[in-house]
DNA sequence: TTGAGAATATTCAATTATAAATTAAACGCC
DNA sequence: GGCGTTTAATTTATAATTGAATATTCTCAA
């Protein structure tokens, strides 16, 4: 009875919706939809909270990310640190770095520990503004996977915990 | 009782993991933690087969992408179609669609219905490239998101189709 | 029929992003 | 102390991506 699938027609299917996931069809693994699935949540999403940004407070979703990081860690950040949790490379980080400095939200300071290395950390302006652009982000997010019994948050949470574990492991971090 | 995430240490939590996960604490909201977690596994997932991609085909993720959902669709995708599907700007498509069809992987057909519209289709080179490159990609896939217990991935399965068709109504599909 | 508005795709400028090469400093080891 | 290796960040070249503006074509109502 779950073969019935083909009989499905494309048409409909094209019509009601398009986006990442329409590559996934019945013929393929089930971890490759579910990997379709997750991507399509993600950039659903993310598009959404960019797009936001942009309109509400006139920045970039990368330079939010950046100040994000910095705004968790009040001793601030070293480009390589910033790097690794942003999940970009590091000459990315240079350029956006670069972005927010001329802006005047954040600053590298030098590390007299180790001088081939800055601090970046945010200003005051950069601290100011972040936290009301985080307040609406947040607003954001909750409207945007709200709805969601506390059971299957905690679930969904879990299970993806699962997966980024098992990837990391992979990848090798 | 399962208001106890207050306690988590946010140091150990730090040291051991380093991502974009790594902004959510305790005091951020569950939806936001969970967001975090959702990128986080996607941008884990989504680099790697990037790498992978190029290291192994010499081809660029987006490259694959646009080529993955031609082969789907042997009728062939207009522009706008390739766009809404792939979850980026026109512009963008217009780019990567030029690189394949440099590299002769797809052709621009014109629509003789409608002269505005071309119709996008994978030469004959492009499905036979793009069938070796799929195979490849969907053992990554699995290898990835592997060892997962079927009924944990149905659920997963389960789980996000609420959050996407949530998000989908709020951001108006 | 025609003309206003919608739809389709491209172009353009600016930004983000990658990967590889480079510069500079720190580290370790003899 | 000096030298090879590693580490941190930037630079460079190229590609991807966005958002806005533009050019073409289509639609449809007056």
């Amino acid at each position: 009875m779950s073969k019935t699938t083909f009989q499905v027609p494309e048409i409909t299917v094209a019509a009601t919706q398009a986006d990442t996931e329409t590559r996934a069809t019945s013929e393929h693994a089930p971890d490759l939809r579910l990997w379709l699935r997750l991507l399509a949540c993600t950039n659903l999403i993310e598009n959404e909270i960019r797009s936001r940004l942009r309109t509400e407070f006139g920045i970039t979703l990368p330079r939010f990310d950046l100040m994000a990081q910095l705004e968790r860690k009040p001793q601030g950040l070293r480009m390589g640190e910033l790097s690794k949790r942003m999940m970009v490379t590091g000459g990315n980080v240079t350029g956006i770095t670069d972005q927010l400095v001329t802006e005047g939200l954040v600053v590298r300071e030098d590390n007299p520990n180790d001088r081939r290395a800055y601090i970046v950390k945010l200003t005051t302006e950069g601290r100011r503004v972040f936290r009301r652009m985080a307040e609406a982000h947040e607003k954001w997010i909750v409207e945007l996977l709200g709805g969601m019994a506390e059971n299957d948050r905690s679930q969904l949470y879990g299970l993806l915990a699962q997966i980024k574990s098992h990837a990391a492991r992979v990848t090798g971090r």
